[in-house]
RNA sequence: GUGGAUGUAGCUUAGUUGGUUAAAGCGCCAGUUUGUGGCACUGGAGACCGUGGGUUCGAGUCCCAUCUUCCACCCCA
C-alpha cells in the first residue's frame, strides 16, 4: 500500500466500533479521580526539550534514545511529550499552582510519544491516564494515590491485577545503597551479562531487574534497598504500608522494582498484569519529592502515577471483561418518496431535540435496503413513512427486537417512541427478575 | 538498536514441482411485482498477490533488498 494510506509505524487508529470502549474507560478514570478530589488538567502535546531533559533525566533511555525531538521554524528545540508528569509540573510552576492551596490534585488523559520498536503493549503513540498530587508529603498521600489507581482499575472491570511496591529512598540513603551495590556487583563482575556490566557504572539498581538467569541469581543475594533506608524513609515506608493495610489493599513488597525515570524518590509502585505479554506494567508511579525544585519551583513534596490506556484495554480484552454496549439508534425512519423524506427530516429534528437518537435514509435507497440498514445498526425501532402515512397521519412503529408492530400517530412520534422505549425497559427488567 | 516470525480483495484464507484472464467464504452494493430487517436465491463491485530489484521464454510461487505487522530483548505505560 502506498504511504498515503498507511498509518505511521507504531500508531493505531481507534475505530468507530471501539471508540465507545475508550469513552467508557476514560469516563471512569475522570469519575474516580473526582472522588478523590482530582481535577483534569490539559497541557500541550509538545514542550521545550529542556523540560524533559531536566525532569525525566538526561541519562535515561527515554531521553537518550526515544524522544521525538525537532527544531521548530523559530529555532526552538521542541519535543513531543514522552510522558505527562514533566509538562504538568512545568504548568503547575508556571501558573503558580504550587504557590496556591496545597495539595494541588490534578489528573490527565493524553497521548505520549516514544520512538521505540513496537510490540505487544508498546506503541510509538500511546495514551496515558495519570494523576499528580503536588505538595503532599505525608505517607497517606502515597496510599491515597495508590488507592485511586486501584479503584480505576476495578471500576472498569479489572479484578485480577497485582500491586507491587518498594521504596528507593531519598538521595541521602540512596548514596549509601549505590555504594554497597557497586561493591557487591564489582565482586561478581565477570559473571554479569554485557548490559549489566554497563549498568554497573550508570545505574547499578537496574541490574536488580535484569532477566538474565545468571544476573538475577546474583541479584537475588545483592544488598536490599530497604536495609539502607534512613530513619525518615523507613518510617515513611512503614506508614505507607499501614495506610494500605487500613484500606485492605493487597500488595507485595518487591525490592527489585526500580523505576526508569530519574525523578522518583522513596515510594515507587506498579500494577502488573500477567495477561498481556512481556510489557506487563499497566500502571507505574511513585513519589518525586525533588522534582519541583529541580525544575525551578519551590521545594514541594509530590507524587503521581501514569497508566497506559492501551495496556489496560489489552487486559480487559484478555480477561474478557464485560464492557457496556455501544449506544444504539432509538428510531430509524425509512422513507418512500420525496414528501416522506422531508417529513422524516422534520420528525428526526423533533426527536433529536428531545434527546432521542434518530436516523433516516440519506443515501436514497429502497425500502428493503433501508430496513436492512436499520437492522445492521441495531436500531431499536423503525417507522416506515410513505404516501399513506403522510395522508392520514397514522403509521406503524416496529420493535426490531420483537418484530412486533404498534399503530401510532405520526405527529406524536416523540411521545409514542418515549412510551415504547419505557415499555421495552420494563420488559427487560421483568425478564432479568 | 538486536534477534525471530509474517505479508494474496474490507476480514479469514486457497493457490499443485514456477505455466494463459488469481479463487472461495464472510462482509459490502443491487435485485427476487416501491410497503417492512434477520432466512434463502441471483447478480455486481472490490486485489498492481506489501514495495523495489534480480533469475527465467514465463514469478503470487525461486533469490536479494526494503517496508509493515506480530513476538522477544533493551526500556517503559
Amino acid at each position: 500500500m502506498a504511504e498515503i494510506n498507511r498509518a505511521v509505524k507504531g500508531t493505531n487508529d481507534i475505530l468507530p466500533a471501539d471508540s465507545h470502549n475508550w469513552q467508557f474507560v476514560e469516563g471512569k478514570m475522570l469519575e474516580v479521580a473526582a472522588l478523590y478530589g482530582f481535577k483534569e488538567i490539559r497541557v500541550p502535546v509538545f514542550e521545550h526539550t529542556e523540560v524533559f531533559l531536566r525532569s525525566v533525566g538526561d541519562t535515561t533511555d527515554v531521553v537518550q534514545k526515544e524522544m521525538y525531538t525537532f527544531d521548530d521554524k523559530g529555532g526552538r528545540s521542541i519535543t513531543l511529550r514522552p510522558e505527562l508528569t514533566a509538562g504538568v509540573i512545568r504548568s503547575a510552576i508556571e501558573n503558580g499552582l504550587v504557590n496556591g492551596a496545597l495539595p494541588v490534585k490534578v489528573c490527565y488523559i493524553g497521548g505520549c510519544y516514544r520512538y521505540e520498536k513496537p510490540q505487544a503493549g508498546r506503541l510509538r503513540e500511546f495514551h496515558q491516564f495519570g494523576v499528580e498530587c503536588i505538595g503532599a508529603a505525608s505517607p497517606n498521600a502515597d496510599a491515597e494515590v495508590i488507592a485511586l489507581a486501584r479503584q480505576v482499575l476495578r471500576s472498569v472491570g479489572i479484578e485480577k491485577i497485582s500491586l507491587e511496591i518498594n521504596s528507593i529512598g531519598c538521595p541521602e540513603c540512596r548514596k549509601e545503597y549505590h555504594k554497597a551495590l557497586k561493591e557487591y556487583f564489582s565482586a561478581n563482575i565477570e559473571a554479569l551479562c554485557g548490559t549489566c556490566k554497563d549498568r554497573l557504572e550508570r545505574n547499578p539498581m537496574r541490574i536488580l531487574d535484569c532477566k538474565s538467569p545468571i544476573c538475577s541469581e546474583i541479584a537475588a543475594k545483592a544488598p536490599v534497598v530497604l536495609d539502607y533506608l534512613c530513619d525518615d524513609c523507613r518510617e515513611h515506608f512503614e506508614q505507607v504500608k499501614a495506610h494500605l493495610n487500613a484500606q485492605n489493599i493487597e500488595f507485595t513488597v518487591n525490592p527489585h522494582i526500580v523505576r526508569g525515570l530519574d525523578y522518583y524518590t522513596r515510594t515507587v509502585f506498579e500494577f502488573v498484569s500477567g495477561d498481556i505479554g512481556a510489557q506487563s506494567t499497566v500502571c507505574g508511579g511513585g513519589r518525586y519529592d525533588g522534582l519541583i525544585s529541580q525544575m525551578g519551583g519551590p521545594k514541594t513534596a509530590s507524587l503521581g502515577f501514569g497508566m497506559g490506556i492501551e495496556r489496560l484495554m489489552l487486559v480487559l480484552e484478555n480477561q474478557k471483561a464485560e464492557l457496556p454496549e455501544a449506544p444504539k439508534t432509538d428510531l430509524y425512519i425509512a422513507t418512500m418518496g420525496e414528501k416522506a423524506a422531508i417529513k422524516a427530516t422534520a420528525l428526526c429534528a423533533a426527536l433529536r431535540d428531545e434527546g432521542y437518537k434518530a436516523e433516516t435514509d440519506i443515501c436514497g435507497r429502497g425500502l428493503k435496503a433501508q430496513m436492512k440498514y436499520a437492522d445492521k445498526i441495531g436500531a431499536k425501532f423503525t417507522l416506515v413513512l410513505g404516501d399513506y402515512e403522510i395522508e392520514n397521519g397514522n403509521g406503524k412503529l416496529k420493535d426490531m427486537t420483537e418484530g412486533t408492530v404498534t399503530d401510532i400517530k405520526i405527529d406524536e412520534v416523540v411521545e409514542e417512541l418515549g412510551e415504547a422505549i419505557r415499555l421495552q425497559i420494563f420488559k427487560n427488567i421483568a425478564e432479568i427478575m
